[in-house]
DNA sequence: ATAATGTAAATTGTTGACAATCTACAATTT
DNA sequence: AAATTGTAGATTGTCAACAATTTACATTAT
């Protein structure tokens, strides 16, 4: 060992067993392998990933601080079920979030940034040009996160990171992928030309009124029929 | 028991210990009863709080993911120590999701959340005609925090709260209050009025440039004085 | 003397066992 | 028969002991 490198380069996982517990359960609650609404039984999970429940409670408990999970006191966890009102919150915060970390992106605009989003832009409208949803979504979570950690907001970056999951779950669990990929296009090359330009209230604008509309017109429908329901009896 | 109520009309407390543990620590750390960088000895304080350290530790999570607390594995947990950088992020956070919120609440006004701004505000008028700058923050986050539950969006209440604790211990470890009185509450005034009226757009930019303008120029200051210094190196 | 090495104490990470609570179903009462 | 009560099983909440890692300090070698 040279003692001239203080810490080893590769600073080397210190995960610990519950954060990968953790990782584990958040893939396959994304993946849609646990659906919303499954119970989330403790012993089963601790025998399943061979660690004791303690960790896997302590797992748990980082999931239910994203918002992929909720706990009932002594009654146990299930994985969350997005409503029509929570995909109104989600895609509002977002936009938001979004239009901050536009803002702030075009507002510390360099070289090195602008080939970074071009070429997640030019990602999307490569894969933007076959019907393959899945790629084509990834491709736009891709930019999007792309912008967030330009912004160089390390809050902005985790606030954005717990929403953009829940989305995701969302979406997973509803189909509900939005149709036109043209328009879709067309508004990601907006925002990236405002924000590479350096034209901070463009940019801002841009991304808080970004896409989205034909989503939530579907939410909004649905949110309308479903506001008899109460959820909070479910379980 | 009347089989008619089906439910305690009072909730009745289901909080655990660990949920406890948390509301104590959370207090204390707020109080500067445990200062920024003290260690947070698990045996310690679970003697302290009489609960085993599991429980102690669950605890420790939740002022993890609230921004309280740091961790760094197998050295222990202290409380955060919040630098100009920090502030920098909290502030803009803040006037972003107070914009969003605004404009929220704006758009969906009715004369009952009218007059639960209208007392939050004027709450804020009668103590700022004192010196007391502890009155006043608390009158100050008080109405920021009506305005959020107005907005009747959970998530961005919970987001709201966290980055709220965040700059109250920021406030609380570097005494740096604002000074004009008068532009303050000048300020709040315009705001509520915006609200009130249901004017979304002036509502959510007056909340979006909201003061902070005198603190974020001190920050600033400090950051460049700063910006040298390594604060991961520290522990 | 300085730097490297090795051990002991302290502290965190993990586990398995015990206590409290909930759920389901059978027994009892009206 | 319907509602209430009581008991058994399952599940979560809490605790105390064990293992892994770090830190501090003494020892040794250069």
């Amino acid at each position: 060992m040279n003692a001239k490198e203080k810490r080893s380069p590769v600073p080397i996982i210190p995960r610990s067993l519950d954060v990968q517990a953790a990782d584990v359960l958040r893939d396959e609650i994304l993946d849609g392998a646990l659906a919303p609404g499954s119970r989330l039984l403790e012993i089963e999970l601790s025998e399943r990933l061979n660690l004791s429940r303690g960790t896997i409670r302590s797992a748990l408990q980082q999931l239910i601080y994203e918002g992929l999970v909720v706990q009932f006191p002594y009654r146990g966890c299930t994985v969350v079920g997005l409503t029509a009102q929570d995909a109104w919150e989600l895609y509002t915060l977002r936009n938001t979030l979004e239009g901050l970390a536009s803002r702030l992106t075009a507002a510390a605009m360099t070289p090195a940034k602008a080939i970074l989003l071009e070429t997640a832009l030019q990602d999307l409208i490569q894969v933007a040009q076959a019907d393959d949803w899945q790629a084509i979504a990834h491709a736009d979570f891709s930019l999007h996160k792309t912008i967030f950690q330009l912004s160089d907001h390390r809050r902005l970056q985790q606030q954005y990171q717990i929403v953009e999951q829940q989305i995701r779950l969302y979406i997973a669990s509803c189909n509900a992928l939005q149709a036109d990929r043209h328009e879709l296009v067309e508004q990601h090359i907006q925002l990236v030309k405002a924000i590479c330009s350096g034209d901070t209230a463009i940019a801002e604008e841009m991304a808080k009124s970004h896409n989205t509309e034909g989503q939530l017109l579907i939410q909004h429908l649905k949110t309308s029929e479903k506001s008899l329901e109460k959820s909070s009896e479910k379980f």
